[in-house]
DNA sequence: CCACGGTGGTAGA
DNA sequence: TCTACCACCGTGG
């Protein structure tokens, strides 16, 4: 297991990788700085690929190359709705109802947002375009104010000029 | 706006 | 098992 952090426009992010993959970025917080690590030569070219990545989605566009995603922690449902998250292309959004329904769980909405939550890879695995059915936010681990951003990032300013007033 | 009931997956006792 | 969580959703006041 090894952490760097990943320095971007938008702070310091913290990447853990285990001998399977990157296995979560944390958004840049003060805990960040006390645990940077050099990166051991193995996941050299992980973390170069998660940095152009992370560059390349904080920008809104399409991450490009990948690192390898281990995500051997989450049952077999949260895997799915993972899975599910990554094929909703950059600037577009949907329901957790509607990632539900393409699961074969109708009615598992609310399960849907509880493997949200359970990501530990946002931003790459952009759990942050999916909303409440009403169109309206919904919720958002690392804060709100980050699901704002990254969607904005991507175009999407329609995400309720109510909802955004209603921030402050 | 609020309250409520129904819902499915998870973690802990 | 039982129980208490939840980034949900629809309905009804």
């Amino acid at each position: 297991m090894r952490q760097t952090t990943i320095d971007t426009v938008d702070g310091s992010f913290l990447a853990t990788f285990t001998s399977r993959g990157l296995a979560s970025l944390d958004f840049p917080s003060a805990a960040n700085a006390a645990a940077v690590l050099a990166p051991a030569a193995e996941i050299a070219l992980w973390h170069h690929l998660t940095v152009q990545a992370l560059e390349q989605a904080l920008r809104g566009s399409p991450p490009g190359a990948l690192p390898p995603f281990d995500l051997s922690a989450g049952s077999p449902f949260q895997r799915s709705v993972w899975a599910a998250l990554q094929a909703i292309p950059p600037g577009r959004t949907r329901s957790y109802q509607e990632i539900a329904r393409a699961l074969n769980r109708p009615g598992g909405a609310r399960a849907v947002g509880q493997a949200c939550g359970a990501n530990r890879i946002p931003v790459l695995i952009p759990c942050h375009r999916v909303l409440a059915a009403n169109g309206r936010l919904g919720g958002f681990s690392g804060g709100l104010e980050w699901k704002i951003r990254l969607l904005q990032r991507e175009g999407i300013g329609t995400v309720n000029t109510l909802e955004l007033a209603s921030l402050s």
